[in-house]
DNA sequence: CTATCACGTTCAACGGGTGAACAAAGCGAT
DNA sequence: ATCGCTTTGTTCACCCGTTGAACGTGATAG
């Protein structure tokens, strides 16, 4: 499943670094490899990143994940997309408390210790 | 699973309506329904919840999930716990925030209408 | 007594995630 | 050039929680 999270993750974590390889995004993004591969190749099937080989570059070999001015049109609307997402979370999350808090504080009184 | 998230509503639940089948609780939780069942039926092994019927009443028969004294005490201790998680997730949500505004205001303007 | 309804209970099927195992390609030493 | 060794991408059988249709049961109405 590649969700706009990941889609997200990936897309910054590769303009930030694009040598960077399928193992360390995995442990950065905490999915495991088959997702990160999964997902990676959704991106570059839709054209949002681009694999080049800097071979040319005696040392420092390698190849990179480069974002293509498409994927940087899409990252900038998945960054936007996400923050609306997060912000409405956020107003849940904090009515969530509410009630939460409202709840504690019906109890009769617990030592903290007991949770 | 038998997750906080779930124990904490089924509590909450049942301790506002112990008058409710499985459907509806279902339903209002936002589970299937035999996770449902599977969640209660724990609730009953640990013996925070009781299934107590009411023949006796002649109309309005029907079984009721009744919390137990344990129960309620259980109810106390997850409703903090819970709420102590959701404060956390609150912490990371609004740092998560700022670093998605951060982006969003380094980005090229974009119409909201493009999103 | 039988059909129907309202339950709780079960479990085969599904789906997403996982990471061990494999394949390929580069590097260094001989 | 050859042979390991290492790094990296790729695959896929397995795991595990979730789902909801199907089933069993007991009460109700007709």
């Amino acid at each position: 499943m590649l969700t706009d999270e990941t889609r997200y993750k990936l897309l910054k974590r590769l303009e930030e670094n694009p040598h960077i390889n399928q193992r360390e995004l995995a442990n950065e993004l905490g999915i495991s490899l088959g997702k990160t591969n999964y997902c990676l190749k959704a991106l570059i099937d839709k054209g949002w990143v681009k694999v080049g080989n800097f071979r040319q570059n005696p040392h420092k070999l390698q190849y990179a994940y480069l974002l293509t001015p498409k994927g940087l049109e899409e990252k900038a609307r998945v960054t936007l997309r996400f923050l609306k997402r997060k912000q409405q979370e956020h107003e849940q999350l904090l009515e969530e408390l509410k009630e939460l808090r409202e709840e504690v504080a019906a109890l009769k009184p617990l030592e903290e210790g007991e949770v």
